[in-house]
DNA sequence: TGTCAACTTGACAATTTCATAACATCTGCG
DNA sequence: CGCAGATGTTATGAAATTGTCAAGTTGACA
């Protein structure tokens, strides 16, 4: 799924936008004010922008302006205040994608950034490599690193894992894990599956007692969180 | 979730799948003969089809024909008794799209399942979500929020749940819902239910003492109001 | 052959979920 | 109103599920 940005200085909005977001299976990163907004754009590319105008520190017009002029080609959504025509065209002069008006239905901007991401075609790219903390996943080298320090990961573990990340969200029975990443030849039990599921938190996670991403779902099977 | 009509004649065997694909979550419609078979398929829409192919009233051929002579598309999985070439044949010259013969592990009849389902885009529907106020339930991650704070929901809540709002307004009775949610090898007592639909108003409804969207029917049933 | 890593399995512990009973409250009806 | 049956509510022990660890098996490779 797509890695979105939202800029927001209002606390609650900000709040109700990320966990919107969040519950639709985007990695969500945040930021309060333009400053931070601008370097976290920078820092972590995300797929697209949500960026409020008016913002401490920063400008939104400004943080718009000064990733286009880097050449950061990201679908921005600006909101503005007030339904101010100017507001509108100023911002998408700017190089803003798309804008909503405050207040707004989150059906609405749901519905906006996926068409904007639709366009942008950024929702195919299945990404080879995934970030959890300091933990770096490279599916098409299998290799696993944290830091710089090359974590051990076993070929079952990669495949285990690369099957949730590709599910996003989704819940997945241990009977299907075994089916698609096992396959038909041979036939482990599905305790076997919780075993590869252990031994991957002890890696992936940061307290592997209280698992973050690889999420149990009792009774059905496992799920992973971004 | 995805819809699936099961159609096969002998008892046993047709509870355990029904069983087995509603504990894998999917919706399940049933039938025990062709002619049923045929009309539930034009009425119910499903996603997909598991036919057998000898069958009182209509063989799973004629059923097979017929749907496909009327246009419908969905992946048809046929189920033949004895490893039969010619059965093989008939069967996906009639439009079925894949076969498992009999007997068959209900895993690998549960891959077959999901791969039909995989290719013919079913399972990309979005997530189903349901939206009470401000509490969401997604049925595909088994996950429900109010507002950002997670709630913890059991399988057995998630599954009554949404059968009752599967059944959209119109009352269900104990003993359905102890059928199909808890299926013919548990036999609970119809108090069970009760007390497990307090559990979900304690926890989805605004005011548990008072609900609005988990109704008793006294001496009838429960009914869901959105 | 010996070694080693990957994988699987089983046993036991920890945790979660479930079914039931017991008691409280409500509904419909005479 | 008062009764009987139905439903709401809560606590509790049992059962099911999962976490964890250690030991056994397998296959690759030197």
């Amino acid at each position: 799924m797509s890695r979105i940005l939202i800029v927001e200085d209002e606390a609650a909005l900000l709040r109700a936008l990320v966990d919107n977001f969040r519950f639709e299976s985007y990695e969500v990163i945040e930021a309060a004010d333009g400053e931070t907004g601008y370097q976290k754009a920078r820092e972590n590319s995300p797929d697209l922008m949500i960026l409020d105008i008016m913002l401490p520190r920063m400008s939104g017009y400004d943080v718009c302006r000064r990733l286009r002029a880097e050449g950061v080609q990201i679908p921005i959504l600006m909101l503005t205040a007030r339904g101010d025509e100017s507001d509108r065209v100023i911002g998408l002069d700017l190089g803003a994608d798309d804008y909503v008006t405050k207040p707004f239905s989150v059906r609405e901007l749901s519905a906006r950034v996926r068409a904007l991401l639709r366009r942008s075609g950024a929702s195919v790219t299945q990404a080879d490599e995934l970030r959890i903390g300091d933990v770096r996943i490279d599916f098409r080298t299998y290799e696993a690193r944290r830091g710089g320090e090359l974590l051990d990961f076993t070929r079952k573990e990669f495949q285990l894992l690369r099957l949730l990340v590709s599910r996003q969200g989704s819940v997945v029975t241990r009977d299907a894990l075994l089916d698609e990443v096992w396959g038909q030849e041979s036939y482990p039990t599905t305790r076997t599956v919780d075993t590869h599921i252990a031994n991957l938190r002890a890696k992936i996670e940061p307290d592997p007692k209280r698992p973050q991403h690889l999420i149990t779902v009792h009774g059905v099977g496992y799920r992973w969180v971004p």
